[in-house]
DNA sequence: TTTATTATTGAGACCGGTCTCTTTACGCAT
DNA sequence: ATGCGTAAAGAGACCGGTCTCAATAATAAA
C-alpha cells in the first residue's frame, strides 16, 4: 500500500497512540493484548501501529514483566552431533512454549561456562538448560539457581545441586555392553574418553567430573568386578579431546604388545577416530579389534563394517530437559525430578566373538 | 565468607548505592565502569555490590544504549551438521567480540523464518545472521534490513538485499565435479536435492529458490551443456527432504531401466541416505554407481570406499559472516560486501572412470 | 429520575539501568 | 584573599513498555 513505509528506527506505543489519538496507555493495551479496549478504538490503534510499522519492543516489556522469554542454554560444542541433536530438541520445544534460545558453547572448559552462565543471567534468561563441564565444579551453577533461575540439568547430573535432571543410563548401558564383550570372550577391553585428569591416569571413578562418563566407567568396572576381571581401571585411557591426541593414544594402544581386543568409544567422535586408526594400521574391524561406541552417530550404519553403538535417546533427551524447564517456568513447584531415559544396544558387525569364532579352529 | 550471602532476586544499583552511602548515579558510574569517580568511593561501591551479589541487568543496560549484544542466528536446521559447524563459528566469533547468539531454526520454512526474524526484532538484536529459505520470498528481510537492523547472509544470498554475504563457490564447485563425472565417461549423471517445487518437477534453475543449491545446479546445468549434453535437466531430482524421501528417489532412480551412473548429492545428509540405498540394494561404488557429495561430513572419509565429496570451509563461513557482522556493529559503514570461499574437491574412491574401465573391456 | 455497576480511557508511577546537567569541593595561580 | 579549572558526586530525566488507580461514560437497577 504505502510505497515508502516509515524507518520505524523506533516507533513505540507513544508515537502510535498520538497517531491514533488516544493515551499511550490505551494504545498499549491494544498493542500488548490486555486490559479491554473498545473495537472502534482497537481498530484505529491496529491501523495506526500498521501505518507506522510499529514493532514491540520485547526488551522492555521483559523489563516490567521480569520475563525475557528466554531460555539459555549452555553445551560442551554444538559441533558434535550429540549436543547439535540435543540442541534441536530443546529449541523445537521452546519455539513452541513461546521461549527463544540463546546458545553458549562451553568448550568443555569450566571458566568458560562460568563466563557464560554469568552473561545469561545478566541477560535475565527465565531458565537455564546447562550440560556442566565438570560436576566437581558447580559452584557457579548453585549461585543462579539461588538466585531464582530455573535450572535443568542435561546429560550430567549433579545430585549436590538438587534440580532437575535428564540423563541417559549411561552406566547400565555400559555394563551391558561390557558383558556382551566379556561374554564374547574379551578380556583385554579399553574404554577411551576426552575426559582427563590432572596427570592424565586414571585411578578412581571419583577422577571423573564429567557425570554422564563416570557412570559409564563405573558400569564398566562393574560388569569386569563382576566377571572376576581386576585391574581394569588400567583400561581407562582419558584425554581424547582431540583427533590428533586420540589417534594417538589409539594408535599407541593397538600398537602395544599387549593391545585391547575391544574399545569402547565415550562418544562417536572418538569412536570415528578410532576407527581411522584401524583402517591406518590396516587392522580389521572386528577381526583384530572389537568396536564399540557409544551414541549412534550417522556414519555408524554406514561403515564397513558397521559399527555397534548404544543408540542415547538424544533428541528426546533435550526435548525432555525443554519440557521439565517449561513446566518450571509456568509455575511448577513440585520436587526436583531425574529423568532416566533408556538407551537401546544396536548390535551391528564390529564385535566378534572370541568364544566360538576359536571353538571352530579348535575342532577342526 | 558470607554463608548465606542475599538472594539477590533483584539487587539494583539503587540498593548498592544506599548501602555503600552515596548517590545511585554514582554507584552506576562504578558498576557500569564509565565516567570518573574516587577510590576510596569506588571500593566501597564494590565492596557493598559483593555483598549484596549484585548481578547487572543486562536488559535494563540495553533498554538505554539501544544495544542489546545479541546477535540473531536464523539457520535451516541445527541439526544438519553444515549448519552446526557454520554455528561454531558464529558462536565462537562473536563470543570473542562480546556478543552472546540467539539460535532460531527455521526448518527451511518461510512462515517460520519470518516468525523467527519477526522475534528477534522485537528482542532487538543488534544484528541477523541469515541463511534463507527462499531466495524469492525474502520481504521480512528487506523490512528487517530497512529497520536498521544489520545483516549478513550465509550459504545463500540475494543480491535484492544488498547486504553482506558470504558463500562457498557453489556454481564452480559443481561445474568442476559434473566435469570430472563427464571426463570419466559419464552420461547420465543425476543432481539430487532437498529443494522443491510445488509440482516436483525441475524445468529451469529459477525454479530452485535456496540460493546455494541455485548455483550448483546452474554449474552442473553448465558443464552439461558445455559437454554438449542436452536435456539433463530431466536429470535434477528435488524433494529429498527427509531420510525416506531420499531413500524412495533415490531407490526409484537406481532400479530404473534409465538408471544414473552416477549421482551429486545436495549435501552429506542426503549422500549418506543414498549411500544407504546403495548397500540396501547392493550396488557397488563405485562400480555400479559414482557419488559424489556436498560437505566433506565426517562419515564421508570412513565408508568402503570412502566418498569423494566438495569440501566447503563451512565453519570459516560461519565465521566470516561473524565477523563481517561485527565489523557492521561497529561502525562500517562500507558498501555491502559478497565473500565467495573457494572449495575443494576431496578425491576419495567413490567414483569410476568408465572410460578407462570399458576400454580394456572392449579391446580384451 | 437517581444511584449502583460496569466498561473505557487517561494519568502517571515503575522496571533498572544510562547519561546529561548542576552543584560542590579542592588545588593552584594571581 | 580572590578567582578559576577540574575532579567528584548528586539530581533527575529518559528508554519503551506494563500496570495500578482514578476519572469518565455508558448501562442497568431501583
Amino acid at each position: 500500500m504505502d510505497p515508502t513505509p516509515p524507518r520505524n528506527s523506533s516507533v513505540t506505543v507513544a508515537d502510535v497512540a498520538r497517531m491514533a489519538g488516544v493515551s499511550k496507555a490505551t494504545a498499549a493495551r491494544v498493542l500488548g493484548g490486555y486490559g479491554t479496549v473498545s473495537d472502534r478504538v482497537r481498530d484505529a490503534v491496529t491501523l495506526a501501529a500498521r501505518n507506522l510499522n510499529y514493532r514491540p519492543n520485547e526488551l522492555a516489556r521483559s523489563m516490567t514483566t521480569g520475563r525475557s522469554g528466554t531460555i539459555g542454554v549452555v553445551v560442551g560444542d554444538i559441533e558434535n552431533p550429540f549436543f547439535s541433536l540435543a540442541v534441536r530438541g530443546i529449541t523445537d520445544i521452546a519455539r513452541q512454549a513461546g521461549f527463544t534460545v540463546i546458545l553458549t558453547n562451553s568448550g568443555e572448559n569450566t571458566e568458560t561456562e562460568k563466563a557464560a552462565i554469568r552473561t545469561l543471567l545478566a541477560k535475565r534468561v527465565d531458565g537455564l538448560i546447562v550440560s556442566p563441564a565438570k560436576e566437581s565444579d558447580v559452584d557457579h551453577l548453585k549461585d543462579a539457581i539461588r538466585s531464582g533461575c530455573p535450572m535443568v540439568l542435561l546429560d550430567r547430573g549433579s545430585r549436590a545441586l538438587g534440580v532437575d535432571t535428564v540423563v541417559a543410563d549411561d552406566g547400565q548401558a555400559a555394563e551391558g555392553i561390557t558383558r556382551r564383550l566379556i561374554a564374547g570372550g574379551h578380556r583385554r577391553i579399553a574404554y577411551l574418553t576426552a575426559c582427563d585428569t590432572p596427570d592424565h591416569c586414571f585411578r578412581t571413578s571419583s577422577d571423573i567430573s564429567t557425570g554422564s562418563v563416570r557412570r559409564r566407567i563405573e558400569g564398566f568396572l562393574r560388569a569386569c568386578r563382576e566377571a572376576g576381571l581386576a585391574g581394569m581401571e588400567a583400561w581407562v585411557r582419558l584425554g581424547a579431546l582431540a583427533p590428533e591426541e586420540t589417534q594417538r593414544i589409539a594408535t599407541a594402544m593397538l600398537t602395544a604388545k599387549h593391545a585391547p581386543t575391544a574399545i569402547i568409544a565415550s562418544d562417536s567422535v572418538i569412536g570415528l577416530d578410532v576407527f581411522k586408526v584401524c583402517r591406518t594400521l590396516g587392522l580389521d574391524i572386528p577381526r583384530d579389534l572389537s568396536l564399540v561406541s557409544f551414541h549412534d552417530a550417522d556414519w555408524t550404519a554406514v561403515t564397513t563394517p558397521p559399527v555397534t553403538v548404544v543408540r542415547q535417546p538424544v533428541y528426546q533427551l533435550g526435548e525432555t530437559a525443554a519440557r521439565l524447564l517449561v513446566e518450571r517456568l509456568n509455575g511448577d513447584g513440585g520436587p526436583a525430578s531425574r529423568v532416566v531415559l533408556q538407551t537401546e544396544l544396536v548390535e551391528r558387525a564390529s564385535v566378534a566373538d572370541l568364544s566360538t569364532e576359536e571353538m571352530p579352529r579348535a575342532s577342526e
